[in-house]
DNA sequence: GTCTATAAACAGATAGAC
DNA sequence: GTCTATCTGTTTATAGAC
């Protein structure tokens, strides 16, 4: 506590960043690739040390893929967090698509393996889907529900309007190369970009403003 | 040509009976845990064959894999091929997003195995895509673009709307296990179903027919 | 904390009998 | 066509020196 940081930041920065280049390596091809399609000596050398250190800082190769999912899960719901009850509906699901769009665009990665997760029946994330999901999920749900009573919007069900929103939005990023293939361009191009935001919005706020 | 049928069907029908139980395993597997998250042997138990029974038929584990992949992809086309000009545009859009549906609750595999592939950057169907997808969008892309000059379509672009009808539909296969998890159904259950169909068509009926 | 060497397990593929 | 046995390469994980 009283010590001088100093002294503690030479000790341990350079061990948080080394678990942060591992991390960061073990994101980008997991999510590529898969838990069992990639090898840790992949990993390891992608983060620029040895596989045998690597084992020193995770016990295996499970432990390091559930600390990455761990990191993951956080930003994917950290858009959702931020859906608020107090403001205009149509300015609440207008800013909720473009946040999910700028992760689409700023972390592939952790969108494709949140896919990925989803596709194998989340073996490691069922736990917190059916709690923490769950409760944030039925909160915005009935915040949604109340936009509908009040007549501010239409009536669809609240839970598959969230759902259209992040299969819409993360599709850009999880189905990124077919994206491409078809359109030439992808997230990173800037008119693109906005271009996608306009049409989502443009036909999710069609769909479900008020008649 | 002129030899007894039978004879013949003798010979041929368990061979292809074989191949196929061999496929519909593969299909399973590698839908839920990847090209390298399967073991031949793991198809081979579940195929009621024996391993060195399977690498008769096909000659390597790849060879498997790309087998499964093109019968997949058929299938994935078909509802896109019999989008057609020739409707009412609302028609032809609800159509479209109930035979989604349909597909991705009869053959979620293949839903999932589809999007698998295609987070792995498509290695095996780039080809394809930049072909024969390419191709066929183009020209349902250009049906759109006719609907909306004819003033009976909002003016959205006709790529991000197919976009969106993808993306909405097959999110109930891909990521049925959230979806299960926050609703407790799945597109199995007839009402659900039906419930499901009617939001997706109303949101993005909505979002785009004529203002 | 980091390295080299190696143990132990597994999976893909082949050889050859029947 | 189908089986058993086996070879081969890869990969995870550990042991132990520095």
């Amino acid at each position: 506590m009283t010590k001088p940081k100093t002294k503690a930041a030479k000790a341990i920065a350079p061990v948080q960043n080394k678990r942060e280049a591992v991390l960061g390596a073990a994101l980008g091809l997991f999510s590529r690739f898969g838990l069992h399609g990639t090898s840790v000596d992949q990993v390891a050398a992608r983060a620029g040390v040895s596989k045998s250190n690597l084992l020193y800082y995770f016990a295996n190769k499970e432990e390091l893929y559930v600390c990455v999912l761990r990191e993951l899960l956080e930003l994917w719901l950290a858009p959702l967090r931020e859906f608020s009850a107090e403001r205009d509906p149509q300015q609440a699901i207008a800013d909720y698509i473009r946040r999910k769009l700028v992760v689409s665009r700023d972390s592939p990665d952790a969108s494709r393996l949140f896919c990925l997760e989803m596709i194998q029946g989340a073996p490691l994330l069922r736990g917190e889907l059916d709690r923490e999901l769950r409760s944030i999920v039925a909160h915005k749900a009935a915040v949604i529900q109340g936009w509908i009573d009040a007549g501010r919007l239409a009536p669809v069900d609240p839970q598959h309007l969230i759902f259209m929103v992040w299969a819409t939005t993360q599709h850009y990023a999880d189905f990124a190369v077919q994206v491409e293939a078809l359109t030439g361009k992808t997230l990173a191009d800037p008119v693109f970009f906005e271009q996608t935001v306009s049409n989502v919005q443009a036909v999710v706020w069609g769909g479900v403003g008020p008649r």
